[in-house]
RNA sequence: GCCCACAUAGCUCAGUAGGUAGAGCACGUUCUUGGUAAGAACGGGGUCACCAGUUCGAAUCUGGUUGUGGGCUCCA
């Protein structure tokens, strides 16, 4: 009770300031429109249409004319008006007089402070001066209704606290993401780079970045035979027609890269990993006896993103998914399902995601197939989670067009979501390939086709991890897991000993043999997130051992070779 | 795609009355061989993203292109 009292209190001290801001921008830019100006997480926005852009330089100002207003604390004052008041009211303000226009009830609330009145449910603070520690903290377009057919308004976003503590908090938590960034530990770090000469959204692996990559893949393949998938390879390039015939043509042209001509034939570049997995099932007549078959591809798609929605390795042009398609009967769905979720939950611990979120996406308006088969198929996900006691959330009418779906979203250690793993049905592209078996009874029926990913792309998943980790990524994935650091050149040799040793027992360490002093290594090695660094000098030399700091800072001493490597080996096979 | 901002050495960034460029780190050479987060000196390195325009003269002003960032819209 506390403390939604308190959320309520903020909400409405944050409502609040931005009516102080509306205020503000209305004093400094006579003429202007405004849009709506609601309450978000940790703050709020206000859209508003000026006569000329905002820049960043003039926040501050806004900020300072915004302290001259809490400072005559002006009352909010709320007003119930007619609806001919308010369209008289709001005459010359466009926005608002269309929001007049969709509200049914008979009277409007208006709440005024100062010179400044706005259409508004509230509620509001008894006065400006209850305002407290805010910031404005950027500009942005935003379309008017979120609709990128009509006007584009400027929007100015803020945070707001009820201490100046809370909001530095808050400030200091945002220079931690800001730390975290993928984009920006990816070239510390040395993992990724994307070129200008080769196009944005396209992806360069860097060595490191490929070793993490290289250790997951692996273990993935590992996974999945292990779970009776069998793994395929499928051409980047098919026919235009074949993706006519699935459909992709007419549904996602948008997204589709143009049609190259070769020989006067097109080919197009995959945007998915599907048809080639068709063809294969479809290469012989496949028996009730012989299902489900799962085939499993860690296969790169290449999709045309509008150019605005490009993010760093999290939204790419050109991916790899770990896909798999599972042909099974309708008696298998369930099942199969479970088992396709069991995986899921088990390279999400794997990796390190204790947090994440389930939604069962329903039937959209335009759809394949039948109601009834949609109603079965998601009966059929409604029983695979409540199965496995998963908690999950319905998302009506979210589904793709050719069949419902289940969508796991992971929260990395900074509390950002990433869309992951992904569970679909699939009724459109059985029927358009005609994807059957032979049954009990030798007649044809129609195969049941499960789409999934369980890490859902590896660029993206990089992406996640990198923050997760903030770049100090677990023994089994760190790409350099130990250094050696000798104190003077005369102990060169023995650390590249150690370091063949262990490299032959597959541990991935290097000697860094630079005639650099220790503490310039030991930063360094630091810098770069390596989990362990091996300090090797006289001392170690003489008894078999290394000095042992970790890349916490802490200093574990002395320690033999052998207990050292079984250190490392063991924290690696732990995924820890 | 849309709105706004930004683009200077490999990296992080200085460089506003327009007069052909700087620092730190990195890199190279040399000296130093040092016990738990940066030893020192010297040196190489930039057609100031690209293309036009204004100007006697453009990193600096204008337009366009490309890319990046913050958002909006979108994400099979």
């Amino acid at each position: 009770m506390m403390t939604e009292a308190k959320n309520e209190q903020l909400e409405r001290m944050r409502h609040s300031v931005a009516h102080i801001m509306a205020e503000a921008v209305q004093s400094l830019f006579p003429g202007a429109k405004f849009g709506i100006g609601p309450t978000i997480e940790h703050g709020f926005y206000y859209d508003f249409e000026l006569s000329r852009a905002l820049t960043p330089d003039d926040l501050p100002v806004i900020e300072d004319k915004m302290r001259e207003i809490i400072a005559q604390d002006a009352s909010f004052v709320r007003d119930e008006i007619s609806r001919d008041e308010a369209r008289t009211l709001f005459s010359d303000q466009p926005y608002k007089l269309e929001l007049v226009d969709e509200i049914p009830d008979a009277s409007l609330v208006v709440y005024k402070q100062g010179s400044f009145t706005d259409l508004c449910r509230g509620p509001h603070l008894a006065s400006a001066g209850e305002a407290r520690a805010f910031k404005l903290t950027h500009v942005a377009g935003a379309y008017w209704r979120g609709d990128e057919k009509r006007p584009m308004l400027q929007r100015i976003y803020g945070v707001a606290f009820e201490s100046q503590e809370e909001l530095e908090e808050h400030l200091s938590r945002q220079a931690e993401a800001a730390r975290r960034d993928h984009r920006k530990l990816g070239k510390e770090l040395d993992l990724f780079s994307v070129h200008e000469e080769i196009g944005p959204g396209l992806i360069c692996w860097h060595p490191k970045g490929a070793v993490i990559r290289e250790i997951i893949e692996d273990f993935w393949r590992v996974e999945h035979r292990r779970r009776g998938y069998d793994i395929v390879y499928t051409p980047h390039i098919a026919k235009l027609d074949l993706w006519k015939t699935s459909g992709h043509w007419e549904f996602y042209r948008d997204y589709l890269y143009s049609p190259m001509e070769i020989e006067g034939q097109e080919y197009m570049l995959r945007p998915m990993n599907c048809l080639g997995h068709i063809l294969i099932y479809k290469s012989r007549l496949r028996s009730y006896r012989s299902l489900p078959l799962r085939y499993a591809e860690l296969g790169t798609v290449y999709r045309y993103e509008r150019t605005g929605v490009l993010y760093g390795l999290a939204r790419v042009r050109g991916f790899t998914q770990d896909d798999a398609h599972i042909f099974c009967r309708p008696d298998q769905v369930e099942g199969e399902l479970v088992g396709v979720l069991n995986l899921v939950l088990f390279m999400m611990a794997s990796l390190g995601f204790k947090e994440y979120k389930v939604f069962l996406s329903t039937r959209p308006d335009k759809y394949a197939g039948t109601a009834q088969m949609w109603e079965e198929a998601t009966e059929c996900l409604k029983r695979a989670l409540e199965r496995l006691t998963l908690p999950y959330a319905v998302d009506p009418g979210e589904g793709v067009f050719y069949g419902p779906k289940i969508d796991v979203k992971l929260e990395d250690a900074l509390g950002h979501e990433w869309q992951g793993p992904t569970i679909q049905v699939d009724f459109n592209l059985p029927q358009r390939f005609d994807v059957c078996y032979i049954g009990e009874d030798g007649s044809d029926h129609t195969a049941v086709m499960i789409h999934r990913t369980v890490l859902g792309a590896m660029e993206r998943l990089l992406a996640c991890l990198t923050e997760h980790y903030g770049g100090a990524f677990p023994v089994w994935l760190s790409p350099v897991q130990a250094v050696i650091i000798p104190i003077a050149d005369r102990h060169v040799g023995y650390a590249q000993e150690i370091a063949g040793e262990f490299r032959s027992e597959g541990i991935r360490v290097l000697v860094d043999d630079r005639s650099e002093r220790m503490n310039l290594k030991i930063r360094e090695a630091q810098l770069d997130k390596v989990p362990y660094m091996l300090i090797v000098g006289d001392k170690e030399m003489g008894s078999a051992s290394a000095s042992l700091r970790l890349r916490s800072g802490e200093d574990l001493g002395l320690e033999g070779l052998a207990d050292v490597k079984n250190r490392i080996k063991v924290a690696a096979e732990a995924r820890a």
